[in-house]
DNA sequence: TCTTTTTCTTACACTATATGACACAACTCT
DNA sequence: AGAGTTGTGTCATATAGTGTAAGAAAAAGA
């Protein structure tokens, strides 16, 4: 499973694509390159995988009960969207447009990596997204691992 | 895990690098040159990680539920724009535009290195934050050491 | 103290990458 | 068929990124 990392700034041109940017790009396994898949993100934003880490994905889905309406449901909205897409010859894939529109894409767009993701955001969601104060942040930070130490 | 020591003054040039001083890089782990990992800090400063540490720092979040909306946020804040970067050939890096301008590191900077961190501040703010007077520093040692004991 | 070596600073030159414009092919709709 | 839309590729240019070199300053050794 590749590992991203990094934020990048970027543009979408007048035809829908972006340019993924060559520290990006070298973080890319090569045989992903015409394999990956974008698809609508819980909030604002896409995601891209790569083909195989999407399959590892939508396997989490696997245990749902498909005579469980609501899970049928979750699963067709999931997979609604999901497009395969490639990089051209300028290193550029192609947003389609329905989820352009979703995640309100117009110019100034932010690439926001890391684990297996690329998230795909405008630049305007991105920053009303990331705006928060340090002491919300670590509230935040005590209410989400103690959260998790629960679980465990 | 590294242990850093020291503080470096230094200057950002015209392209955005920093030098970092031998007497810091002899520090470095060698195989950490090319892996190391910058993102922003609180308080208007980066904060540069080896790789490694990067990693083990942001395992603390594995647990965490992608399907959970406060915890993707979570993640997301918490990785803040972490980017690669590596040493070049005279000992530089290149600090991405965005992080320089989020420290608003604009000529001189100061690193600061202690644990397994090395900040990165404009001297500017360097200054403001360390000024403070002894009677201060040790009623906030008051404080903070009280805090720690009662949390324990 | 003087010499030698290392490190820092600055400038510059070259390469790679991003961006916008444009041309054209494929497809859709009327 | 023709007009419009959408997808893809190519190119030129500006900017960002990277490497190199020379002199100044600092540190180390004799």
């Amino acid at each position: 499973m590749p590992k991203f990392i990094g934020e990048f700034d970027g543009k979408i041109d007048a035809k829908g694509r972006i340019v993924i940017p060559v520290g990006l790009k070298k973080q890319l396994p090569e045989d992903s390159f015409n394999h990956l898949v974008i698809n609508r993100g819980f909030d604002k934003c896409l995601v891209i995988y790569t083909r195989n880490d999407w399959e590892t994905e939508t396997q989490k889905l696997e245990g749902l009960d498909s005579f469980n309406k609501l899970d049928r449901q979750f699963i067709r909205i999931f997979n609604n969207g999901a497009t395969e897409i490639g990089l051209d010859t300028a290193n550029r894939v192609l947003i389609p447009k329905k989820l352009s529109q979703y995640a309100e894409i117009e110019s100034d767009v932010v690439l926001y990596a890391y684990n297996n993701k690329i998230e795909v955001w405008s630049k305007k969601n991105y920053e009303s997204q990331m705006a928060i104060d340090p002491d919300e942040f670590s509230k935040m930070a005590e209410t989400v691992m103690s959260k998790k130490k629960n679980d465990e």
